[in-house]
RNA sequence: GGGGGCGUAGCUCAGUUGGUUAGAGCGCUGCCCUGUCACGGCAGAGGUCGCGGGUUCGAGUCCCGUCGCUCCCGCCA
């Protein structure tokens, strides 16, 4: 017989009845009836029942057991008595009858029980990580992660991509992220960056003729963590393609992503065909650029309804400047009172004056509140209809400069639907949202500067792009980069591009920004040098693993699909990183502290 | 860097307008228990109430500071 065991706990069935079996694993609960005693042997692969009585030579020291102990077990399997079966575990109906017990591993006091769903503070469960994966929600998380990414994989291998390796240690990329950094020690004074990204990297694959790229590739950026963004480090799954359009992309990722969610989402249902939303559209109708389109509320623009009413705040306003918008928040069922002074209270809480609306209920079809006795039956019907509202509905209007309170009024949207329970949890929205702006006003250094990353190719053709003059502002701030998001119930999975290909265009690109050819050069050199070689045009994406499996495994937080994540400081509390180094090795890398004073 | 929430037994939490000896469940120790699967019963140990200061006759409770965790803003092309 194997030195450990003979079958895993999970394996044991009425078919193995009668064998002398030999099992091993962590004491997962013991039940000690004095005459009789229950030990749940737990490992990767299930529970076993194992039991033992006076008879037993075991007894004794099965009496010292204790919760998570390692133990091999030896006995004869059995059936159990007729009634004391448990349908709900696989191994249910048979029983380990213990005749010999080997402690191979003891554990002190738990500081964070396995047994049972009780929720613990972060820190101890980073600080104990190893006994927290052994529970079986997290254990199953980190099973289920790996089963994705293998989906991925042969999902892409199929779609004719090829896995390749970047480097870890390279140069500090100067946009973006803050990098971390690595010393050198052969050059002093000279540091490694590790990748935000392996941007450059792929890139540079395409131009070395390779076509069709992927990997599952780490990034690291050192910038402040989120429930949804790890700090430190997270993966994605960067692709790359060769002569390729935008839909090119969108077919080749689209049925990955569909296929990986509909394999993994349980029951619940995948978008079929992912919309296209302009990035406009989506801050008008959804506030946000990742909108949760479960939610089925549409804002609307109803400027016109306001303007000259009654309603003197907002007819002020628009009448005060003319990019004063109103926008209207339909809140189906949403029309009563006491909603809409709760909403009213929320947006107060949330540093707004307040939050108008008007209510339509039985005998007040023409709406009620204190706004629609401000613009007559006329208007508010007008409203009312222009949103197809009904009795039972109430609608909310936000006012100002679209650009300011977008960020309360997606909000807002989000708040309403799931108040009124008009969000469908149990299903999985997709969307690409497309054309982003090229360029922002960057109103603090009052420059123009990239809306997103400089290496997205402008949806313009090439000698128009090259004809434009730097003061053409409005015509450049208007501009859109063939840039796109695939975003998942709120959640941006991921960000893309059809690069910049062109010298020419990128140098133009960088010199409306501001920025002159030694920047450029000093920059991205290397890439720059590269797109003079004959470069295809290319383009790719690159959705962030870790949040496609926090959706697929319905998680709110990224350390519970992260076997070993770092707390919200970046610092891993079970392995003690950061550490401070020898003054060994700082000498070694020419490397003197300068620590802030306290 | 800024804002909110939290910090009481090994763990999860309760603790009334500030008032006698700070409680419960799980875990731990001991005893009892031959069919449990959240086994049950009896007894017991375990607390600088995060830390420092203040108000008060009296502070777990109120105030100030500080530290830690967490969520958010900034940041994250």
């Amino acid at each position: 017989m194997h030195r450990y065991r003979s079958h895993t706990c999970g394996a044991l069935r009425e078919g193995d009845i009668g064998k002398d079996v030999r099992v091993a694993g962590w004491c997962h609960r013991i039940r000690d009836h004095g005459g009789l005693l229950f030990i749940d042997l737990r490992d990767h692969y299930g529970l076993t029942q194992c039991v033992a009585d006076p008879d037993s030579p075991a007894f004794k020291l099965a009496e010292k057991l204790r919760a998570e102990w390692v133990v091999k077990i030896d006995g004869k399997l059995r059936k159990r008595p007729a009634g004391t079966e448990n349908p709900e575990l696989p191994t249910g109906l048979v029983e380990v009858f213990i005749s010999e017990i080997e402690v191979l591993g003891a554990a002190a006091e738990l500081p964070l029980p396995v047994f049972g769903d009780q929720e613990y503070p972060e820190e101890t469960r980073l600080q104990y990580r190893f006994l927290d994966l052994r529970r079986e929600r997290l254990h199953a998380n980190i099973m289920n992660r790996g089963a994705i990414i293998d989906s991925i994989r042969r999902r892409m291998k199929d779609g004719g991509f090829f896995e390749f390796q970047t480097p870890i240690l390279t140069a500090s990329s100067p946009e973006g992220a803050r990098d971390y950094l690595v010393p050198s020690r052969i050059h002093p004074g000279k540091f490694y960056a590790l990748p935000q990204a392996p941007q450059q990297f792929k890139q540079l694959i395409m131009v070395a003729g390779f076509d069709r790229y992927f990997q599952i590739a780490p990034c690291f950026r050192d910038e402040d963590a989120r429930a949804d963004r790890s700090p430190g480090e997270f993966y994605q799954l960067d692709i790359e393609m060769s002569f390729v359009t935008q839909q090119d992309v969108f077919d080749a990722v689209e049925p990955v992503m569909r296929g990986v969610f509909e394999e993994f989402s349980g029951d619940k249902p995948v978008t079929k065909k992912f919309p296209m939303i302009p990035y406009a559209d989506a801050l008008r109708k959804y506030g946000t650029d990742k909108p949760d389109l479960r939610n089925p509320i549409e804002m609307a623009n109803v400027t016109e309804s306001f303007r000259g009413s009654g309603f003197k705040i907002f007819a002020n306003m628009i009448v005060g400047d003319p990019k004063v918008e109103v926008w209207a928040i339909p809140a189906r069922k949403g029309g009563n009172r006491a909603f809409c002074d709760r909403m009213n209270s929320w947006a107060q809480g949330e540093g707004q004056p307040g939050l108008g609306y008007i209510f339509w209920r039985e005998g007040e079809e023409g709406g009620a509140g204190p706004l629609a006795k401000n613009i007559g039956p006329e208007r508010t019907t007008a409203i009312r209809d222009r949103l197809k509202l009904a009795v039972g509905d109430a609608c909310f209007f936000v006012a100002g400069l679209p650009k300011q309170f977008v960020k309360f009024a997606g909000p807002a949207r989000t708040k309403i639907g799931e108040e009124l329970g008009l969000v469908q949890k149990d299903r999985f929205d997709f969307c690409w949202i497309v054309d982003f702006p090229m360029y922002e006003w960057n109103e603090e250094d009052k420059k123009i500067d990239f809306s997103h990353n400089p290496f997205s190719m402008p949806n313009l053709p090439v000698e128009e792009f090259l004809a434009l003059d730097a003061s053409d502002q409005d015509k450049i701030l208007g501009l859109k980069a063939i840039q796109y998001d695939i975003v998942c119930n709120g959640v941006e999975l991921s960000s893309g591009a059809i690069r910049n290909h062109r010298p020419e265009v990128m140098k133009k690109a960088f010199a409306i920004a501001g920025y002159g050819e030694d920047v450029l050069e000093k920059k991205f050199g290397g890439m720059l040098r590269a797109l003079q070689y004959g470069a295809p045009p290319h383009g790719g994406i690159a959705p962030g693993i870790d949040r496609i499996v926090m959706l697929l495994c319905g998680e709110e937080n990224l350390r519970e699909v992260v076997l070993f994540p770092m707390n919200q400081r970046a610092e891993d509390l079970l392995m003690g990183a950061p550490s401070e180094a020898t003054p060994k090795q700082l000498r070694e890398l020419h490397i003197r502290l300068n620590l802030p004073q306290k």
